[in-house]
DNA sequence: ATAAAATCTATAGAATTTATAGACTATAAG
DNA sequence: CTTATAGTCTATAAATTCTATAGATTTTAT
């Protein structure tokens, strides 16, 4: 399950894509907007701009905006970025790989072929879902 | 990410279907081998006991044993079991649906999409995946 | 009767997630 | 050049979840 921080951050993120060039927007708007408690949403914004997927503005007229075009942020790269690996176990992970514990032996567990499966089918489907087509999206729904 | 829980699960479990028919195998067996806290590995057999997918004696000579046919115990029954919902978003979920706080509206909601495709071939997978496809697999690699 | 082994209830410890507080820094505007 | 605004940083608290342990109880084979 994908933590809060992390839902927050997407919404954060959807938000800030549909006011892009409209300048920078305050933290407190979108903590009001998308209800997410502002001291929570300061850090994750942070974090976003750490990895250069938000610009900030300090001082009066400050705020975020977006610093990739909304096409080019998918929700892989949000997920890595809040919550760690996409893949379900360690041993699997692309980004965030580490040994098994419970793993004897990686070379002959029977039990990795799935995992590594549903790691390549997830990261498949949440790469081409980016802030540009969830946009998409959104607007044919309405 | 699965929890350890859901792990020792999983290894218990290919450790009894390896040893199916041979009678019931003790928890503090299973326990040795897997490397599992005794205590801790007693509540995940229980439970996997209530699900009907093991059968327990008590006393003497007694011990856990499989219920299901290991063809008919797949990941995705053992991680629901431990770890609850397969989906990324509650509500995407098939067996644990909730409403997402954060959704205003699931019906214009441009995220669900990816998370459903993502369950979808999540389930597809892990439904394959069950002990006896396991066990032939471990058997290969060796 | 006895010993072996699962069952049940309760709880403790650890780690992680979520949320808040307050001091600090940068900037725009008058 | 002062003031108000708004992001930055560090620390910590509260809540929840995950992992592990303890001890008493029940069942069963011998």
């Amino acid at each position: 399950m994908l933590s809060k921080k992390c839902k927050y951050a997407i919404h954060a993120l959807i938000y800030l894509a549909e006011r892009k060039d409209k300048g920078p927007v305050h933290i407190q708007e979108i903590a009001d907007k998308q209800h997410i408690p502002k001291k929570f949403l300061e850090g994750i914004l942070l974090e976003l701009r750490n990895a250069k997927v938000l610009h900030s503005k300090k001082g009066k007229g400050g705020g975020y905006y977006l610093h990739k075009r909304p096409e080019d942020v998918s929700l892989v790269e949000v997920i890595r970025l809040m919550d760690g690996a996409i893949a379900m176990l360690p041993c699997v992970s692309l980004n965030y790989y580490e040994k098994c514990e419970e793993c004897r032996d990686e070379k002959t567990c029977g039990i990795r072929d799935a995992f590594v499966d549903v790691r390549d089918e997830t990261l498949r489907i949440l790469s081409r879902s980016t802030l540009a087509q969830i946009l998409k999206r959104q607007k044919e729904l309405k």
